[in-house]
Formats: structure tokens, sequence, C-alpha cells
RNA sequence: GGGCAGGUACCCAAGUGGCCAAAGGGGGCAGACUGUAAAUCUGCUGGCUUAUGUCUUCCAAGGUUCAAAUCCUUGCCUGCCCA
């Protein structure tokens, strides 16, 4: 196998869609003969520093690129920050300081090289070449792209069509985006299949800019653990790759056994017809156990999967509960009694008394090992003693009565 | 600039003077069932001293009325059509 053949293979693994595929190899081709790694650019948003596992379906993408000896140029958009986003329903964002970008850069950094070689990856801000552009040059980009082109734009094409509020500056996010790739002399770039359009505007700038146009790869979008939505903060179907190794590990146990499949295939290198036969349960713990370990290192893996066995399977209490709670004689009636419901809106673990009350009467908590379904229920507490308390699906709390004459 | 249609709870969306803390759906939470799942079924889903009590909510501010999410005025926001 040719090593152009090799390089072809890696970079076309799990891809969507590449435009067009002949030039990427005409480009793979010229780059091996002279010795000249291809430029490859993948943008991020400075908003959102909480990188989540969808967003390293690209990320492997681009160490895919690394690993064949390319240089990754990952942009940090912190210009096109500023129009907010497009794709999003009208949430309009505030602009970012320096120094939060700044902050939120190395926020990126700490996360991206769990995946990628820092020696082979360079970061870039967009403010860098359109901070400095003026308001002509602004205009002159401008003219460069046609409304109706833009209106073939999937989201503004249907936001237009239900009759949504558009505002012109979002018509500035492709365009800056393309003219990133410009600024860049990007060879290739990458982005979620939602981002064709935005690839595709970089293509026809270059070509307007007397410049090769790059090549562009859509990569799928990981769906969230609902399972449906594509993830994202937003919506809140998110693994996060800072998540804590519990929760990370807890939040892939939760998924479906099907898109349990779509993440191995999307996010590991495991053979799918092993996994398959495996028992669901053992193929999800094991892939639980894979991604926090990625981010986390091993021990937090086996450790995250013990605890959750511990907790959930074996419906122990854990060791560190959510919250510890020494009632003082304030709290309670005679000094040692409480009410159930005011007990559990104590332990601030619920939004409120009332949803206090109701998880009671669901038969959602347990006080000392017993379920406790009386709303009225009055508890006493002898001192020296801890309680536990299963408050709904997940979360514990550890009760106790502060010492006789203690601190006040 | 003119005409028209809208702005309702986390989201979508009904309601057009009292029976409205406000239908329905989604989401979320809980229970059952399970593999800790998913799917399904059931219940809950503004706050409070849980009371068939009370307080605060239907873009904002005023007003009419015994009574307003509902009517009027002004303002703000959005879309469509015309210029």
């Amino acid at each position: 196998m040719s090593e152009l053949s090799r390089q072809l293979d890696l970079i076309l693994r799990g891809t969507v869609e590449v435009i067009q595929r002949t030039e990427l190899e005409t480009k793979l081709a010229r780059s091996l003969k002279e010795n000249r790694p291809l430029r490859v650019k993948a943008g991020f948003d400075p908003t959102a520093p909480d990188l989540h596992l969808g967003h390293t379906v690209l990320i492997h993408k681009l160490k895919h690129f690394q690993d064949l000896g390319h240089q990754v140029l990952f942009l940090i958009g912190d210009f096109t920050g500023m129009i907010g986003d497009p794709t999003g329903v009208s949430e309009t964002r505030r602009a970012l300081t320096k120094e939060q970008v700044q902050e939120n850069a190395k926020t990126y950094q700490r996360q991206i090289f769990k995946i990628l070689d820092p020696q082979k990856t360079s970061i870039e801000f967009n403010s860098t070449w359109m901070g400095a552009m003026t308001a002509e040059g602004l205009i002159q980009l401008a003219a460069h792209y046609r409304v109706a082109r833009m209106m073939e734009r999937d989201d503004f094409h249907k936001r237009f069509h239900e009759q949504k509020p558009i505002s012109v500056h979002e018509f500035l996010y492709p365009l800056v985006q393309g003219y990133d790739s410009v600024a860049m002399k990007a060879d290739v770039e990458l982005g979620g299949t939602d981002q064709k359009f935005n690839l595709l505007v970089g293509r026809e700038l270059q070509r307007d800019f007397g410049q090769e146009s790059q090549v562009v790869i859509t990569m799928p979008l990981l769906e969230g653990t609902d399972g449906i939505k594509k993830m994202s903060k937003s919506v809140g179907n998110y693994i996060a790759l800072e998540d804590k190794p519990e929760d990370m590990f807890g939040k892939v146990m939760s998924i479906s056994d099907a898109l349990m499949l779509r993440y191995y295939e999307l996010l590991t290198t495991e053979d799918l017809a092993r996994v398959k036969a495996l028992h669901p349960m053992e193929a999800k713990q094991s892939l639980a156990e894979l991604i926090v370990a990625r981010y986390h290192g091993e021990e937090a893996g086996r450790q995250a999967r013990g605890a959750f066995q511990h907790k959930f399977s074996e419906r122990e209490f854990p060791d560190e509960p959510d919250v510890r709670l020494v009632l003082t004689a304030q709290d309670l009636k005679d000094g040692q009694s409480i009410g159930l419901v005011d007990l559990v809106a104590k332990t601030g673990l619920v939004m409120s008394k009332s949803e206090a009350r109701r998880l009671v009467i669901q038969g959602g908590v347990e006080f000392d090992q017993k379920k406790q379904s009386d709303a009225n229920a009055v508890v006493t507490l002898v001192a020296g003693r801890q309680y536990q308390m299963k408050i709904g699906r997940r979360k514990f709390a550890l009760v106790e009565r502060a010492k006789e004459g203690g601190l006040s």
C-alpha cells in the first residue's frame, strides 16, 4: 500500500463527506512529494470552553491528520464569537473580553491536548486578522457573496419560511469563517455536517481571493445522551470532557443501547462486532470506563466503575454523599425531631419545599434505609447517630444532630 | 413611513372578561418494570405554615371593571404585506 493510500485511508475513516476527494488526493500527493505538511483547519467557538464528547469526533479526526505529519490549525473564533451562534434559536451573545477569551483558550488547550499533540498544533484567533479589518474591508468582503446563496443555508432558509427573525449580522458569520480560511491559507477544513455551508463559503472565498480552494471534510454529529438531538451544552444532553469521573460514567450508562453502539463507532477504535457480542450492560460499562480513563486516567476509570456498581447495581449508599447536613437545636422540634418534608428541603437537593413534598408522596425518599411516603411524617434524630437519606433516584445525604453545647 | 398578525409557565402551544396557577405536547422529576438502562405504563411538574387556603405569574407601564392572560392606551420586541 502506498503512503498516499495509507494516508487517504485514515483520513476518510468515519467521514461523512469529502469535497472534493480528487482535490484531496492531489493535495496529499503534492504534500508528500514536496515534503510540505497540509494546513488543516478547524474552528471552535470561544464561548464554550466546556468541550464535550461531540467535539471530540472532530478532534480525533484532527489527530489523524496530525499523526500523518500534517499541521493542525486550531482556530478559536473569538471574533466570530461576537456574532453569536447563527444556528441557535435567538440567543444573543454578549461580547467577551480579551481576558475571558484568553482564559477560554487556556481551557481549550488543557482539554484538546488530551487528544492532540501540542507540538504539532498551532492555536490561532481570528481576531488577529478580523480585528484589524476596517469597515471598508468588511464591506468588500461582504460583496463577495450573494443573498440568495446565503439563504440556501438550511437554518436561514427554515427560519425565513417560519417567519423567524434573522439579523443581518448573522450573514457575516459564514463570511468571516470563510475568510478565516483565506487568512490562514487552509488546505483542508474540518467541521460537523451542520457546518457544511460555512465550510463551502471558505472554498468560494479562497477562489475569489486567488487561492487554491480548501478541501472540505464533514464529520458526523454525535447524538447527545437523549439519543436524538445533537450533543450540545444548550440542550443539556452532553457529556463534558471535564465532567467528574462519576458523572461522566453515570451519563454514559444512561444512554440507550443503540446509542452506545454509535458511541463505540465514533469515539473508540473497538471492533463493533465484538462489542455486540457482549452483554449490553457489560459493554456499556466498558465504554464508560474507557471514556473516563481517556480523560481522567485509568485509575479514575476503574474507580468510577466501582462506585457506579456500588451505588446503583447494589443500591448501596455511596462513600461520599452529595450533602452532609448537621442539624442544630433551632432546626428541631423539641430538640430532636423534624418534619420529613422540611428535612428533605433542608438538604438543598430539591428546589423547594413543595418539590420535597411531592417527592415524598411519590415514594422518592428513603430515610434511614426505609422508604417514606407520608408527607406529614416526622422523624426523630438520635444524637450521635448518622442517618442516610436517599432523595430521588440519585441524590444522597447524610444527616446528624449537632452535638449538645457545640459551636453555636 | 403605512397596513396586518403576533409576544402565555423550561420550550412549543391553547385560552380572548369570572369555572385560569392557566388545556395539549415536549422536556424534566418520581413510581412500576429492568440490565443503574432504553422503550413502555402511571403520577407529578409556580411559591408558601397542604389549605378544597393564600401569595406571585400570561412582554412592560398605566387605565376600565366588583372581577383582566383576556378590554383600552402608550411603549418595547418579532414576522408578513405595501412603499
